[in-house]
DNA sequence: CCTGTTAGTGATTGGCCACTAACTTATTCG
DNA sequence: CGAATAAGTTAGTGGCCAATCACTAACAGG
């Protein structure tokens, strides 16, 4: 048995819940799960979060900062359109982050309260940084987040790299 | 109580079972409320279908199915990327559908087998279809389905029409 | 009117799951 | 050391839910 501090843990379970919910769903994944892959007992998750949805809640705006990131970080300010979307490319070779993504979306459709509110705001920053590094110009936002989403799409729907649909997206 | 026929009875579980799988994806809605929905007990849905996996499939295909043919009747070959734009428009007014949508994805990506394939064998069809009605110009295919995969995810993340991140998509 | 078939229900069950309570083990620090 | 504190566990509970079973009600044809 390896302790942890609580905030060590934490990060933990939150790195779990991402895989996990990616895969199932917020309804779809129990608690069991992911105290399982974090290496801890189901219940001790209750002490690290006041339940259930407070995990989901913390995966999801990590996922969504967290790609939010690798996109600012990969960027280079001389190709921002080239480099960002070559970010995008190796950020979505991590499946359960895009997976996580998508279930995201729909938690948010399904639970429509605070949460709602929550994931839009992290969502609303995201747009507007990816505006400014593409110069600040709504058509090529508007664009790239498209594609983004198609991309994401495509891989939920697991579409092999080669198939058709995938043509217009192919390494130059 | 209405008598139906078992033909007639599963048309109506399937409308009810878009509904409901729209706002609680497969593992948050229970045959309980379909059933109740449809306004018949829940046991009964397993005379009409074999299993829940079987009622979703049913749901999913349709729900694809009649988002393509809305696409298609609505389409100008005068015009096509106006008016498919257009019937675009007038289908994600149906919110359930669009959901109905998104939630499929998601559960293509957790099951992972035969129904996948039978999703992607569907979802292909669609892409197909556009892609004439586009004047099979693979740009505007890949085009056409990036916004329709954006629009998704700022109606499931719930932003009102006069957001920022709608404005490439405002009306003339 | 009776007999076979089809539509539909009520009751139940076994399993899972989020969450609680009460207890145990390790760490820190005066 | 020893006692407070923080990390973690085992056992249990109430509720929900998919699926089954055994049954009843309506219709159709002879």
């Amino acid at each position: 048995m390896v302790r942890m501090s609580a905030e060590e843990r934490r990060e933990s379970v939150i790195r779990a819940a991402i895989t996990e919910f990616a895969r199932g769903g917020y309804h779809g994944t129990s608690t069991e799960a992911i105290a399982r892959r974090v290496g801890v007992s189901q219940p001790y998750l209750f002490r690290l979060f006041p339940g259930k949805q407070a995990i989901f809640l913390a995966a999801a705006t990590r996922c969504l900062a967290e790609t939010r990131k690798a996109l600012e970080d990969g960027t280079d300010p001389g190709d921002p359109h080239m480099s960002m979307a070559a970010a995008y490319k190796r950020l979505i070779q991590d499946r359960d982050m895009l997976l996580m993504q998508m279930q995201v979306y729909v938690a948010v459709a399904a639970m429509e309260d605070e949460f709602g509110a929550e994931i839009r705001k992290v969502w609303e920053d995201w747009w507007d940084a990816i505006h400014v590094l593409l110069g600040a110009d709504a058509h090529e936002t508007t664009f790239f987040m498209s594609y983004g989403m198609l991309i994401n799409t495509l891989v939920s729907l697991g579409f092999p790299p080669d198939h058709r649909v995938w043509s217009n997206f192919a390494a130059p």
